[in-house]
DNA sequence: ATTATCTATAGATCTATAGATAATGC
DNA sequence: ATTATCTATAGATCTATAGATAATGC
């Protein structure tokens, strides 16, 4: 019933992409609805369709709100790693990063879809920030480097999540801890 | 209409349960419903409850073939690479490995929940493949380095399906082949 | 007057169950 | 007679839309 200003509708509207961009990384791009996601934001569900054009297209700009949202605050290679491979960034999906939480997800949305071409960026620019706090070899042999130390900690944290096991999810960490760190 | 004989009922269940560890991997747990696998199945939708006592029960049993279903054709640790970090693994998520096809899904499950388990003895299992094509350091050492590996195989596949750059994709696989190979 | 939000609902889809059907196997 | 499978349906849940409501802002 109430109607509120523009100023407050934008804030809802930023609301609502920060409120999806937690939920999805917690529950699937499937896994919550546009209803789950309005009532989250205080929200009717109906409210949603006058703001953005379908779910899609809200994925699309949660899934970079999440990008940029949970970027390192970088110090050096050491601190990003102390921070990836955490148990606290394992518990807490809906803060974390977006590629280790919804990369199976994005992987059976179409090619084309909005979503795949934010994550392709997304894994360039986790590359890029590794590859700037790292010793720089070959550029060749650097850039391989970067792409498999970004696979290790994305594994790492992807299979600690699934696992039934505080042990084993911790031995993951630790394990791609070190071997990242050389 | 027809009902089969004990034999062809048991056959028929076999079928079902591959054709889900498929449509598991391919679409998601949630992504796929029970109709839709019992018609891939050639079976209706009500028949399914004569045979299983729910979804949940179907998931950890089609986990388990997808899981012996897929295991690696050892030859020495450079097939098992060759293998698990190719396009065609990448391409067919329906016979790969369900470790990398279901992390996402399975770590939204409820703790304690049965695909939960097996995807822990899944890590378990894959981890000591790995352990045992490996020329062996120390003790701690050797299981760190495997546990590494590991994430490095799973998180280069999971990257290499969810990204829209066929280049990219290719590039993540052989950083992960190079880093493992030593 | 415009428009952000709400109520109500259409149309799909999904899990699960109840009861009917018809072939197997004692 | 038993039982594997099928038909039909209940009860949830989900995306999306249409129309009503009421506060903003020219």
């Amino acid at each position: 019933m109430p109607r509120v200003s523009q100023e407050q509708a934008r804030l809802n509207r930023q609301r609502v992409v920060e409120v999806a961009a937690a939920l999805f990384r917690e529950r699937g791009l499937h896994g919550v609805g546009v209803a789950d996601i309005m009532a989250a934001a205080g929200l009717t569900h109906g409210g949603f369709y006058g703001q953005f054009a379908n779910k899609e297209a809200l994925a699309a700009e949660a899934f970079d709100t999440a990008r940029t949202g949970s970027k390192e605050r970088l110090g050096g290679l050491d601190d990003l790693l102390a921070n990836y491979l955490s148990l606290g960034h394992v518990q807490t999906p809906g803060k974390g990063c977006p590629l280790a939480a919804l990369a199976n997800d994005v992987a059976r949305e179409p090619i084309g879809s909005p979503v795949r071409a934010r994550f392709t960026d997304g894994v360039r620019d986790l590359a890029a920030a590794l590859a700037g706090l790292t010793p720089r070899a070959a550029k060749e042999r650097h850039t391989q480097q970067t792409l498999a130390t970004l696979a290790t900690l994305v594994g790492a944290v992807v299979l600690a999540r699934a696992v039934d096991d505080e042990a084993l999810a911790k031995a993951l960490l630790e394990a791609a801890t070190a071997s990242a760190a050389q």
